[in-house]
RNA sequence: GGCGACGUAGCCAAGUGGUAAGGCAGGGGUCUGCAAAACCCUUAUUCACCGGUUCGAAUCCGGUCGUCGCCUCCA
């Protein structure tokens, strides 16, 4: 299979064709740990771990980097700027490096909770410090950075191809910086790579220039390189990052190097609430652990975590999306009905007879299968994957319907597509449908009403056998007559 | 101001030259003691608007309007 994927850089969809064959090597731009996440982290990385996932299905080796952040992100571009680590330490008075971990911790246990594979190597930036002055080092020896009052910048006029990525020109560069009150740089657009550190600044570091710290885009270069080569295959990141960001790791491997850096990049786009901008100032952000609990006054109901990203890959990767709460209910509603199908057909899967797999099921998966990996070989369409994924789901429910039960084959191949397509690419469809409330002993209760209810209705009477349906349901124990009998799911 | 993306049914969302996927919601039906679930049928002569190219355009080109993003911290 040829997979297909929309390169930033050329600004077209291109054959993927990996640098060293079945292997492919992706660097994606990983949080500042200075707070919880939010949508908009769960919206890059969600997508971004489908697409892992599915180069991984398409029979790849995959080495997925994604960076932590810990040192070196400012609050602002000027030299003024406050790294944010620091700054949220001073808030909560506590160490930097306990924000830091407390941080990393909340992230992971977010991104577990989405059922984002966590990545093969999440590299801390402050523990890359000899790596970021040794590439200084080289910036500094062949003339493209300069050393001014124990801060080191990078010389954007000494690398023509600056621009390369965002399509920005050097003079429109110059004319949209604001005043800046440094007076270290020799040109404004010029970005640190090594900043001095002020009196009282508890992040630091030795180097050939004075105690320091990192600017913020060296760590990407360092650590991207360091694990996957130069060049290597892919870089993602937020679309917001592309300038001055990514822009900056491009010329800061380059400029040293002359390999060039990544040879795709990939951009996710932007998450918005009710329709505008999320921002901390704008009041409106969204954090993941406020949306699983429902405990935002935006919010009307709590969200599982696989609604979110079910939400989040029925839009495309590169296509802004709109958190709202219809939105998000009807992703409830819809995968819901994807889930109930898989658990009926596990559930027939327990007791079902052997047998041939029937064609047209057969048929059905050969189909399905197809017009799920072509959407996906095209840029990751996963709107188009999943909606033939629910396609499938339409033709296993009539086989279901159809009256003749069907063969522990027929539904174990039927189950597989749920597994492979459902949950190894799209991570939608886990092992347990639900949660595992009592286990043996609730099961066992919940079969003595039913077969207390099945008694009555064989007396027609339906008073009683409506009583035991009606009080379990509100205990979020729904009852389904099938005409193969009575089976019972939790509703919460 | 500069750069870029987008505007498809009540809502979400694919489709980038060949006559509108899928999901949610709505309507009708089948099944059921009644439900629920599921299935079947149905819901845009039309893709912001105006021109143009073409045998043919939601898809290409030009313009208008609108929304959003980046240019400054943000995934």
């Amino acid at each position: 299979m040829t997979i297909k994927l929309y390169n930033s850089l050329t600004r077209k969809k291109e054959v993927f064709e990996p640098i060293e064959e079945g292997f492919v090597g992706i660097y994606v731009c990983g949080p500042t740990v200075y707070g919880h996440s939010h949508l908009g982290h769960a919206k890059s990385y969600v997508s971004f771990d489908a697409i892992i996932r599915y180069f991984r299905y398409a029979g790849y080796r995959v080495r997925y980097v994604q960076n932590i952040t810990d040192v070196g992100h400012l609050t602002d571009d000027a030299d003024e700027g406050e790294d944010k680590i620091l700054k949220q330490a001073r808030k909560e008075r506590v160490e930097p490096m306990e924000i830091v971990e407390f941080y990393t911790r909340s992230y992971f246990e977010d991104m577990d909770a989405l059922n984002v594979q966590r990545p093969d190597i999440s590299p801390h930036a402050a523990a890359h410090i000899p790596e970021q002055i040794q590439l200084i080092e080289e910036l500094l020896a062949s003339g493209h950075a300069y050393e001014k009052n124990g801060s080191v910048y990078f010389d954007v006029s000494s690398y023509p191809n600056y621009g390369q990525l965002s399509g920005r020109k050097l003079e429109e560069l110059e004319e949209g910086v604001r005043i800046n009150v440094n007076t270290d740089k020799d040109d404004p657009v010029d970005f640190a790579l090594w900043k001095k550190a002020e009196p009282g600044h508890i992040m630091k570091w030795r180097s050939p220039w004075g105690e320091g710290y990192p600017g913020w885009h060296i760590e990407c270069s360092v650590m991207s390189t360091k694990y996957l080569g130069e060049p290597f295959d892919i870089h993602g990141g937020g679309l917001e990052n592309i300038f001055p960001h990514h822009e900056s790791e491009i010329a800061q491997c380059d400029a040293a190097h002359h390999h060039g850096f990544a040879k795709y990049w990939m951009h996710n786009n932007m998450v918005t609430v009710n329709g505008m901008k999320m921002g901390k100032s704008l009041g409106n952000a969204i954090s993941l652990k406020q949306i699983f609990s429902g405990d935002h006054p935006l919010l009307t109901q709590a969200y599982d975590p696989l609604t979110v990203r079910f939400f989040i890959l029925s839009s495309h990767y590169r296509s802004p999306i709109d958190f709202t709460n219809d939105a998000l209910q009807a992703a409830e509603r819809g995968l819901k009905r994807l889930h109930g199908t898989v658990k009926l057909v596990r559930d027939q899967l327990a007791h079902a007879a052997g047998g041939d797999v029937l064609p047209a099921a057969a048929e059905l998966i050969e189909t399905q299968t197809a017009a799920f990996t072509a959407a996906m070989d095209d840029d990751f369409n996963t709107p188009k994957a999943i909606a033939a994924l629910f396609d499938f789901t339409k033709g296993v429910n009539t086989l279901l319907n159809s009256g003749t039960p069907l063969s522990k084959q027929t539904l174990a191949a039927i189950d597989a597509v749920y597994r492979t397509l459902g949950e190894d690419v799209l991570g939608l469809v886990p092992d347990q449908l639900t949660a595992e409330i009592g286990g043996d002993l609730v099961d066992g209760l919940v079969n003595i009403l039913i077969h207390l209810r099945q008694q009555a209705r064989a007396n027609k009477d339906w008073a009683t056998a409506d009583t035991i349906r009606n009080r379990l349901t509100e205990l979020g124990i729904a009852l389904e007559d099938r005409p193969d009998g009575t089976i019972w799911k939790l509703t919460r």
